[in-house]
DNA sequence: TTGAAAGCGCTAACAG
DNA sequence: CTGTTAGCGCTTTCAA
């Protein structure tokens, strides 16, 4: 049984250099005056003894938190992890820690990270969505942290909530389709259950087509998550389906990536013969052959400004960043 | 000066609840045994109070922790917010919650974050590679808590080590392409200063070449970090240099693909011309027109498995996952 | 400018 | 099975 060689603590500090434990705590803190000579003590002290403050200690004294936790639904594309990156580019900026839950687009396990992390008492929240749970609701409007909804402002936000309009994306997808003369549109998207945003922007796509008499001429759907190789394998069914189409809108810019390489694998010519658009404005597009048509955000901006807000305890509001139509050359 | 309506803590519970303190605390715990009775009016309590534990005091009280940090270098491409998705993954199926750190491939900014999380007395690290700055290493190897560094085993660990031979990927890339009778071959890679498991494949396949009397015919390197673009516009440079070389090893698939756009824009035939090699075995590369031959690692798997093994309390020990060789239709 | 002392909310002996 | 009682390491009055 060896005694474990605890760390050192604040006291040890103290007693080392000699001062009170409040002396040290300030100048670790940097608040109130010290004289010079204290705190060179201290600091010699900290040094010798490689002294590492215990923050759990610290929040439990000063009841504030310097935690602020994420909850995102999923880290398999680009996407969530750019979010991910800008937040927590704010939040170490800021001096403080991200903590990270991962729900997998299941809102029970949305539901139950929010709790989790409720215990660790973080400084606010960042969510991505508007969507909840009635209870996962509940609580975040209950828990007295602050909390930011990211990635989509169609909706009721709990606080503070900064995103773009899935709906407006969808809709200015379809207005640009239709401008350039594109009539019969089929659209290849994936789990729209659980991607809601996705769901979104698919239902302002269908308006903005309505508006103008048109329909979707076909659709095809998986329930799994998007990638590169579901938009190709869903293109190509529907394809096989409604051979006519002249356009097709894509869920995201993997599924139209997917999709791409399926025309390429097929020599369908695009987009003389058939016009692809995506959404998310991922890098890659513009690496491509021909430049990916597609919707771009600002994700790494998103996470920063929400992350940053809810820090700073601003008000409550909606920020809505926007988003911008790329004119590639595939639509 | 309204007053916080601060949380309820275990005591409003157990005055609510007519029990003792740690009669909460066993059945919030589970521990111990408590009669029905009891279990009931706490829980009964417990809602409605709607009470929410606070792991702060408890990790205070317990010394132990049920954080986990995770440090890594970047979440700009798919690589780490895989890491970090699978570690995440077995870290919350312990209980533990994820906080999480990106370095930006920045040595002086990782030992910054090392020390953040320590002072969360973590109850273990999972951090991306086995090089860091003198200072980080040596918190690592005395902060007391477990540490499990991923994604490279060339090299000596500080505790636990899970991942695969950079330098065996290398090797493994040039004896195929050798093997398929590539005889000039480039390079065309990214920051491999920064990146030290891109430059140990380097090593290793330049090693192999040597060992057939054959060297890299030219490289082209970019100061950045890798991309599709980068790909793209690098294998172009390498191209007009030398133009008669007949195989390019990539530093990654990001890279390798933005070389296959370059090809196909060109009228390059892949692989008659020219064949391609990538690493990482991204998902997108079995959807290609032509499978990207490339070297596949688990990294989902990698995070989980660290995960795990520095919440058990393994031994310090190496685990090589492995890599598989997925010959694609490139080279 | 400094130190002493009272907690923060919880867990972990230790008695009953 | 259950309650009482010390702390965990730090911050924060409050005096000095």
């Amino acid at each position: 049984m060896s005694e474990r060689p605890s760390r050192p603590t604040l006291s040890d500090v103290a007693r080392e250099a000699g001062v009170g434990e409040s002396t040290v705590s300030r100048v670790l803190r940097n608040a109130g005056s010290i004289s010079a000579g204290a705190r060179a003590r201290v600091e010699a002290a900290v040094a010798r003894l490689d002294y590492v403050p215990n923050r759990i200690a610290g929040m439990l004294a000063s009841e504030g938190s310097s935690l602020v936790a994420i909850i995102v639904p999923s880290l398999s594309n680009n996407v969530f992890p750019k979010v991910l990156a800008g937040a927590d580019h704010a939040i170490e900026a800021a001096g403080f820690q991200s903590v990270v839950g991962v729900s997998d687009y299941d809102l029970d396990r949305e539901e139950r990270l929010i709790r989790a992390v409720l215990s660790w008492r973080p400084a606010g929240i960042v969510i991505a969505g508007l969507e909840h749970t009635a209870h996962a609701a509940g609580m975040l409007r209950n828990c007295g942290v602050r909390v930011a909804e990211v990635m989509d402002i169609d909706g009721a936000g709990v606080d503070i909530v900064v995103g773009f309009s899935s709906r407006a994306v969808g809709r200015a997808s379809a207005r640009h389709l239709i401008e350039r003369g594109y009539r019969r549109i089929g659209y290849v998207g994936h789990d729209v259950e659980r991607d809601t945003r996705a769901k979104k922007r698919l239902e302002g796509f269908s308006l903005a087509l309505a508006e103008q008499g048109m329909r979707l001429a076909d659709r095809e759907i998986v329930p799994v998550l998007s990638s590169v190789e579901a938009g190709r394998a869903c293109l190509a069914n529907l394809l096989t389906r409604s051979a006519d189409l002249d356009a097709v809108y894509f869920s995201n810019d993997d599924m139209a990536l997917g999709g791409y390489f399926h025309c390429l694998s097929q020599g369908i010519g695009v987009p003389q013969r058939l016009a692809l658009f995506g959404f998310n404005g991922l890098d890659i597009g513009r690496a491509m052959p021909q430049a990916l048509s597609t919707i771009k955000t600002e994700r790494f901006l998103i996470g920063e400004r929400a992350a940053g807000l809810v820090m700073s305890g601003a008000a409550p509001c909606v920020v809505d960043v926007g988003f911008k139509l790329i004119e590639g050359a595939t639509a």
